[in-house]
DNA sequence: TCTGGGGTCCTAGGACCC
DNA sequence: TCTGGGGTCCTAGGACCC
């Protein structure tokens, strides 16, 4: 907690309801609500016009239209949100140079460290005069969309004080009134306080900030959790240090879709998974990023949620892959009868993100040059891959036939794929009709026995194609 | 035909290593 | 032939946020 009021919180209003209602002046004054239009959508934004008739975010789509069928329902233009978003971050940007956009709508700017000559000091006064003036920037900037903001002394205070006169306002908490604000406040202004954690308090007798002031940090631990109360806890008292950070790296890349029927037939569920995977790659390939962990996300019928996820050797970027290893996971739960009653929901994403790729790990450690063989032995001299890594020939490396997700084939045991490679090593997963998710197995790059397998060699000893 | 999509963080147990 | 603790990695699930 800052001795100034000297963090801000922008919050645009109802944002894609009105970047619709700014495009379309037909949708002005109207209820216009924004989500999945289909069977089993739900609304993202409502604009105020629509809230009126009960219409909220997160609610059913079919039960936003029982409650206001005259509403306009839209499916979303993101391109449209992500100009305006990026407008607005500029204007916040001109400011200050610490701010932490933490979605397309909403955003924290430091102003302690502030650039722009306006904000002369972080009186409360000046403050409050500064604000006033950037909610009118932002206005201009987007052609006509409000904002409301609040200023305080932590990330915290700035948000709270941001939701207490939406839309179109602006509350700057002074230094030193926090604790007053907070007390009469439902536990679940804290963020993190959510509908379990809301409950879990509530049997406990906890329902005010201030009945959570009360407790003692054993018995909240003992409630929620180690890390969940031991922050509540501080965020009781108003306590909160959390910096405002510009920018974060990614840790995960993911995508899901929830169809409109469940979904029960196993060539389909593949395609569709495999259609994921490849845009999943997609997304970290123009991103710089590959990932290690390849997790497949399934709901079924009755809206259970289960996950699988497998870990390769090393990063990668390639839709093969990451397909491959998606279908083998999902495979894995259809054997198991999982997946009869039907699929709701698939996702296929990728974490244990690396920013660089594939083709770093391929040169010098495959080929085992005699740079890396002698520069890190030292703790691994039993490693048998190592030797003579520096004979190795390697087989049309330059079609990558080795890399991860590569078909090859190994004189005894049969078809399998590339799992991952290193130190003049391929490990190889096998797959049987028996066995789908089989045997993995080591072998160096040389091994005679282990080819790459291509479609018209199929049986063939030699193929000069080409 | 209740219940999106894209994320983050935490917990807990088992494997494995020292 | 009894009994350890810590650290790290991996997997699965859950809560939460916008």
């Amino acid at each position: 907690m800052r001795a100034h009021a000297s963090v801000l919180h922008l919050d645009l209003d109802a944002f894609f309801a009105a970047v619709e209602q700014r495009d379309k002046p037909s949708l002005r004054g109207k209820p216009v609500v924004v989500g999945g239009v289909g069977g089993r959508g739900v609304v993202a934004t409502a604009s105020y016009e629509a809230r009126r008739y009960g219409v909220r975010s997160a609610m059913s789509t079919r039960e936003a239209r029982s409650r206001c069928p005259h509403a306009a329902f839209l499916s979303g233009r993101f391109h449209a949100y992500r100009s305006t978003s990026r407008a607005v971050m500029e204007v916040l940007r001109a400011v200050s140079p610490l701010v932490e956009p933490l979605s397309l709508d909403e955003a924290f700017v430091d102003l302690a460290v502030a650039t722009d000559p306006a904000l002369g000091g972080l009186g409360i006064e000046e403050v409050t005069a500064f604000a006033e003036e950037l909610r009118g920037r932002v206005h201009e900037a987007t052609g006509g969309l409000t904002a409301s903001i609040g200023v305080g002394t932590s990330k915290f205070i700035a948000k709270v004080a941001s939701d207490l006169d939406k839309p179109d306002g602006l509350v700057v908490v002074a230094p030193g009134t926090e604790r007053d604000l907070l007390r009469p406040m439902h536990v679940s202004v804290i963020p993190g306080v959510g509908p379990a954690t809301a409950e879990r308090l509530r049997r406990a007798g906890i329902h005010t900030v201030a009945d959570l002031e009360s407790v003692t940090l054993d018995e909240l631990t003992s409630l929620v959790g180690r890390a969940h109360g031991t922050g509540l806890f501080h965020l009781a008292r108003a306590e909160d240090d959390r910096p405002i950070v510009a920018e974060r790296e990614a840790k995960s890349v993911s995508v899901e879709g929830t169809y409109d029927t469940d979904l029960v037939d196993r060539r389909l569920l593949e395609a569709l998974v495999t259609r994921q995977a490849t845009e999943v790659a997609a997304r970290l390939r123009k991103n710089g990023l590959s990932g290690r962990t390849v997790t497949l996300k399934v709901r079924l019928h009755d809206f259970t949620t289960l996950s699988r996820s497998s870990t390769l050797p090393s990063p990668t970027d390639e839709a093969a892959t990451i397909a491959r290893l998606a279908r083998t996971l999902l495979g894995d739960l259809i054997d198991q009868q999982v997946t009869v009653g039907g699929v709701r929901l698939l996702g296929v994403g990728v974490s244990g993100l690396a920013d660089w790729v594939q083709e770093d790990l391929f040169g010098p450690d495959l080929l085992g040059t005699a740079d890396t063989a002698a520069s890190d032995d030292g703790d691994d001299g039993d490693e048998p891959a190592d030797a003579e890594a520096d004979d190795v020939v390697l087989p049309d490396r330059a079609e990558r036939s080795w890399a991860p997700g590569h078909d090859v084939e190994h004189t005894t045991l049969g078809r399998g794929w590339v799992w991952g490679t290193g130190r003049g090593v391929v490990t190889v997963r096998f797959e049987t009709r028996d066995s789908p998710a089989g045997p993995v197995r080591s072998f160096r790059v040389d091994d005679p026995e282990l080819t790459p397998w291509r479609p018209q060699d199929d049986g063939g000893e030699e193929a000069s194609d080409t």
